[in-house]
Parts: structure tokens; sequence; C-alpha cells
RNA sequence: GCCCCUAUCGUCUAGUGGCCCAGGACUCGGGAUUCUCAUUCCCGCAACAGCGGUUCGAGUCCGCUUGGGGGUACCA
């Protein structure tokens, strides 16, 4: 199987069916496709299969494009970057079905079954009351002639195009993160290629596209593992050369079951609106059942590139941890740069209505500097900086509780007093005057601190205080805090 | 029912017969730094599903059992 990497450059492929959001684990599988390409130097594009009418969503198909993009996946060919192997529409390439389906009718391994969908539910019925250990359809079309099957179309009737699966022996075929599989030949059914209404079905379409498209190794869901001999079969009627397979575990949800929008969150969408980066989200995701092989957790796309092969991914499914989702958010945070940050913060001050049009780059720049180490989500920072701004209109319940009782209305007169000597309001000068005034009236710093800070931010969590302070500037401190002496005791 | 996949701390994992009385990370508990919070840094709790083989030796190989997942569609 590596004999084809070795003489076909590599070409994968992510191939969702556009009828919802893109899930983490169809997210992940695209990450493990791209990086994958990327780290052979070969391809990775995009096929829609959008075979099936009654599910097809616009909409979905949109956002799915969005949210790959979002994450960094830019595909090499599919829609908007059309590449030699179009169109990539499973349903611009109805023609190619067609071509392809009269082959394997004319080499006599396919056929029309005329059975209809009742019969087809008896049957099966039937099957599941005696406890036949083979089911599926019972090839009851399997032997009416080309001649007379095609008479009866020409009359008039409606058919689907079925393979005819070998009635004996075994068919084998190598995963490559699974090793060797094999499937009793008598255990699998005609499955239907062509449907009614003339569209090819996932089995027939993916096994002729992965084909002509050059797709030299298949990682998708572990979900397809059991329709393998039946695709590996298909190559064999057409005389082609299957691709590597490689099938990948499930990611399931804290308890082991599956992760679904009703439990929380379980797209790339719901996490992208909660605050996390797409780094966070291709770095998690890719760790959940992929290892670089040393124990380095927090990396770059690049970084899980360079590292990547097929031979280092789990058979195993993983359960999905939010805890540590949100710590890796925190490490990729402190890994941006601080202008993009800014802009972040920005946005969301923006949003929140804040007019940020006076204020000097530099005092943002500071702001953000405070802020990083302290965001765990992107909408974090803008939420924190609030106060830089806005004075509070309210006030940190149990900080009041805490830091506005019995003797808060003197230490804070004390320090208002302290602070409006200051001439250079700076972070190092407001530290010294603290210490100083701590030494003074005999108190410890740690008791001068809790009611200036709450007065003036609101909270009583955030950057150090001095610092603060000196991105507040005296002036606004010092109104800030009598704004909130009469709520002292 | 039948078929297939899977099984190391609560979770993600390292481990490819001796280097493992099992290592790292998250979580949790404790501590250091400290004006709060967060960051950072230390320390700690915690696992080879069970049973049989193979072998001088098994987390690592084989079988069975059990648990989990998937498939059994004219959906993908």
């Amino acid at each position: 199987m590596s004999e084809i990497s070795a003489t076909r450059p590599v070409r994968v492929r992510f191939a969702p069916s556009p009828t919802g959001y893109l899930h983490v684990g169809g997210a992940r599988t695209a990450i493990y496709n791209y990086f994958f390409a990327k780290h052979m130097g070969g391809t990775f594009y995009l096929r829609i299969e959008d075979t099936d009418r009654k599910r097809y969503n616009e909409t979905a198909l949109h956002d799915l494009m969005r949210d790959l993009k979002w994450l960094g996946l830019q595909w090499d060919e599919g829609p908007g970057c059309e590449g030699d192997c179009g169109p990539y529409f499973q349903s611009e390439r109805l023609d190619i079905y067609h071509r392809e389906i009269k082959k394997l009718l004319d080499a006599g391994c396919a056929y029309y079954c005329f059975c209809t969908e009742e019969r087809l539910q008896e049957v099966r019925a039937e099957q599941e009351k005696s406890h036949v250990p083979v089911t599926g359809y019972d090839r009851h079309c399997r032997n009416i002639s080309r001649e007379e099957a095609e008479a009866r179309i020409a009359a008039g009737e409606k058919a689907v195009i079925r393979f005819k699966v070998p009635e004996t022996g075994v068919t084998e075929f190598d995963d490559m993160i699974r090793g060797h599989i094999s499937y009793q030949n008598e255990l699998l059914d005609d499955l239907v290629l062509i449907k009614r209404d003339g569209y090819p079905t996932y089995h027939f379409a993916s096994v002729v596209d992965d084909h002509l498209m050059g797709t030299t190794h298949v990682l998708r869901g572990d979900e397809w593992i059991s329709s393998t001999p039946k695709h590996e079969l298909l190559y064999k009627a057409f005389g082609w050369q299957p691709p590597v397979w490689c099938h990948l575990p499930v990611i399931l949800d804290k308890n082991g079951g599956k992760l679904s929008k009703r439990k929380g969150a379980a797209s790339v969408g719901d996490f992208r609106d909660l605050g996390y980066l797409p780094e966070t989200l291709v770095n998690y995701l890719a760790l959940l059942g992929w290892n670089p092989g040393d124990d380095r957790e927090v990396m770059t796309i690049k970084e899980m590139v360079e590292s990547f092969t097929l031979e280092r991914i789990n058979p195993k499914s993983a359960s999905f941890d939010e805890k540590k989702l949100q710590w890796m958010n925190g490490q990729h945070i402190h890994m941006c740069d601080d202008a993009f940050l800014k802009g972040i913060m920005k946005e969301g001050l923006a949003a929140k209505g804040i007019d940020l049009s006076n204020e000097p780059e530099a005092r943002l720049d500071e702001i953000v500097k405070q802020l990083k180490p302290r965001a765990h989500f992107v909408q974090d920072l803008a939420e924190m900086a609030v106060y830089f701004f806005v004075a509070p209109t309210t006030y940190d319940e149990k900080g009041v509780k805490k830091h506005f009782g019995e003797g808060s209305k003197e230490v804070a007169t004390l320090v208002r007093d302290m602070l409006a000597s200051i001439d250079d309001f700076k972070t190092p000068v407001i530290e010294k005057g603290f210490y100083d005034l701590a030494e003074r009236c005999g108190h410890k710093v740690g008791e001068l601190v809790g009611a200036p800070r709450l007065a003036v931010s609101g909270v009583t969590a955030g950057p150090g205080l001095w610092e603060m302070f000196e991105i507040i500037g005296k002036e606004e401190v010092l109104r800030r805090i009598d704004v909130a002496m009469p709520l002292m005791k």
C-alpha cells in the first residue's frame, strides 16, 4: 500500500455532505487530511457530496466552507479553486457516473433491480423474524437479463442499479491505523449504485470520484469501515487500484456518549461563538487521537504539519474534554501577538458601543498587555477592558460586603489623599505611595487596596492596581473613588 | 440477531517483551510568588477491564469474557 505514496504525489480530500453544521468530528477529519497533505507536499481537495437531494441544504454548504476557512484549512482544489479534476460537486458529475456505471453493466458486475420499496421492507421484516445471519437484499432481480431489463425500462418501469457482490470468498483490505481487516462476501448484500432518481449512492460516487480525482489516501470516519469491503470490491470490478484506507475513530462527549448540539457545543461554529481561537480548536482536535511522539501539546499548525504522520493516529475513540480546551485556549491567547489581540478587543468594545476614536494606541496596547494573561476566551478581552473606558455603575455584590464595610471609608480617604498628592502618576510611584502609606498608618498594603479597586473598577479581580490606576489616570481615579465614597462605611 | 472496530489515571495520552512497583498533559488538592484575579513555578492524588494462555520475563503477543462504538438504507 505504501507503493502508492511512493509512485504518486499524495492527494487527499475532505468530502462532506452539506446537510448540517460542521461537527467537530468532521472538522478533525478535515484537519488530518489537511495535515497529511501538507506534510507530504501533496494536495488537499474539497469535494461536495450532494447526492441526497432531500437533505441538501444551501446554508449548510455556505457555513461549511466558511468554517473550514476559519479553521485555516484552505483547500487546494474544490469550490472556488477549480483544479483539473472538477467539477467538485457530485451533483454536477451525473454524466460521469452514468458513463462509469455502463462499464459495470457491460462487464456483468451490476444489474437493474425493479424491486419496490414495499417488497424490500417485507424481505427485511421476514429476515428479522427468522433470525437468519444474512440480512439485506435477497438478490431477487439479480438474474434478470440485460435485454429484458432494458425493455422494461423502455416500457416505463423504474429501476435502480445494484452491484453484483460475489456470493462467496473473502474481501480483505489493510487499514493504515487498524491493520488487516477481512469480511466474508456472503455477509455483504448487493448494494444500490444508482438510485431511482438517477443519482449515485455514496458508495458508488465516492469510489468513482476518489479514483478519477487521483485520491491516494482516504482518511474518513470510522462509520465507513464496514462499507469498505464493498468499496474494495468496486475497485476490483473496475480494475482500479484502491487508495490507502485510514479510518478515524469518533469523538465522544465527556460521558462517552455522542457529541450533540442538544447536550452542548458540538459544531465548529459553536466553539467559535464561545470564544475559542481557530488555532486552539485545530490543536485540541488534532491531539484527540494523534500526538507528535513527544511531550509537546500546545502547538502551532505549522508545527503539527511538520510532525504529522498517519502512524501516530490512535485507533481508539476519544472523549471531548472542554476543560482542557479552555486551558489550551488560554495558552494560544498567550501566544498571539498583542496587535492581533488589540484588534479583537477593539471590535468587542465597539460592539458594546464604546467609542475608541480618540483613544491613543499606546493606551490600548498597555491594556492588552495587562489583560492578556487573564483571558481564556477572546471576548474576555473586551469584557475585562470596559472599566478602562467607562466608570462602573454597579459594584460587585460580594466585593461590596468585603471591601465597603466598616472602616473602609477611612481607608479610602487615606488612599485618595495619598493619590491626590502624586504628581507623576506612574506605576512605580503609585506603588511606592501605597507602601509608604501602609507603613505610616500601620496597615498592610493588602488592606489598602480592596476598597479603591472596587471603587474604580467595580470588580474585585483584575490587573495590578498600580498599573490599572496609571492607565485610567489620576483625575478619573480620584473621581471614581469620590463617587463610591458614600457607599462605604 | 449477525458482522466489524475498540479497551493504560476522571479525561487526552506515552508505552511496540525486560529501560514501567507505568511517563507527560488537563482536571482536582496543597504550596511558592503576590495588592486582588489570572499567569508562572513547585509538590501531591490517580490507571495497564477480567480470566486464561505463549515466554526465563507481558501494559506490550494470542484466546475467551465483559464494557464501549459502528454497520446491517434507493442517508451520507
